[in-house]
DNA sequence: TGTACATCAGTGAACGCGCGTTCACTGATGTAC
DNA sequence: TGTACATCAGTGAACGCGCGTTCACTGATGTAC
């Protein structure tokens, strides 16, 4: 890009900001970059990012905050799509991968502001979106206790994708983090004893 | 402490620096404080710590090894003791939250110098304590896939402890971690239909 | 038991660097009339 | 359509600070004889 297409107002720096901030998560973990470094990649001045963010907390906080709000919407469109809780694990195992950068941000409460409001509204949505397929199913099953179901449902998926992502799983499991997420989490939910259907939707 | 206890000569600094870090880590995360502030919390000149850990990887590296082979033995003591895979899952969760600042380490890989052999060796050991049992049971129950029953059941384990530690799980499960971890834990391999027992031990 | 010497652990001053923050500014954009 | 003015986004120089690293040093410890 030639320098004289440098225009005085960016235009669009902010997402520009949280594009770069993604990137080097992604490179290096959220630990390894300052607001400088972002400029830089960015093209503008080092003191810019803080009209937008305030310091690095703040870009943090916003990313968390929009990384909850995706992963509702892909929780909710695989449940409204499949109608399996197994597939909305699935989708939780996807996002992970996907959105690597954002997930590492978002369970590192560390990272963000305490206090704001968005983030703390988009988590909870998040986790109706976890909570409400098994409740749906517990009252179906009354040998479930929903919360428990729910925590060991979640903390599967959780586990998995933090697993995969840190490179701790056996290469065995193959390439594929969604359909080794799928053989894995069966494992949750097998139907009880005489009983003829499984929590997961299919058996 | 008078000034005249200062001897040139710490003595053990290289264990006063370890627990310096834990304590930081507990506070404010792996990534909130420099060798500088370890040397001053130890008493000692800036410098020193070069002496024992090179940098501040050096040491962090130190503190994951150190974790792995402590949840190494607490794996196997759970499992000498009981017999139960379900008990060595409640033994990793509560190796996780009695050593929060060692599990905090241990699965970041990026803080660690990649290529420690001591390290590496301690992490593989771990997994052992981890696959073994599980092995054990799918010769008795030929329809578990060793490996993804054995993924299912770290992941869950893995994921409750992550998802305890930093605040995300829902208050009503209580205040105790192994007890909240052993409920939960008994979502997973339910026995199968026409059964009559369960991997993971009691049922 | 005493002495000499090598090794080891920690000191403290000095360095250059990148950081976040501040601040007066400049150029672009939007709005009122 | 044109002008005036307010607001907004980004600039760039300056600041003080804590950092990791280097280096000649000093004091303590261990070993040989």
């Amino acid at each position: 890009m030639p320098v004289t297409d440098r225009r005085y107002h960016h235009g669009a720096l902010r997402e520009a900001l949280v594009q770069a901030a993604l990137d080097a998560i992604r490179d290096v973990g959220p630990g390894g970059w300052s607001l400088r470094d972002l400029a830089r990649r960015a093209g503008v001045s080092h003191a810019a990012p803080a009209h937008h963010f305030g310091d690095k907390r703040g870009l943090l906080t916003a990313i968390a905050t929009d990384g909850y709000r995706r992963l509702a919407a892909e929780l909710d469109a695989a449940w409204q799509m499949s109608g399996s809780f197994l597939e909305v694990g699935v989708a939780y195992v996807r996002f992970a991968v996907r959105h690597r950068a954002h997930f590492e941000v978002m369970y590192r409460p560390e990272l963000h502001h305490a206090g704001d409001e968005a983030l703390i509204a988009a988590r909870a949505a998040s986790a109706e979106h976890l909570y409400g397929p098994v409740e749906t199913e517990a009252a179906v099953d009354p040998s479930f206790d929903p919360e428990h179901a729910a925590v060991a449902a979640w903390s599967l998926v959780h586990g998995f994708a933090a697993l995969w992502l840190n490179g701790n799983l056996p290469a065995t499991l193959g390439q594929d983090p969604e359909a080794a997420a799928r053989d894995v989490a069966a494992y949750l939910f097998r139907p009880p004893p005489g009983g003829d259907r499984a929590l997961l939707g299919k058996p």
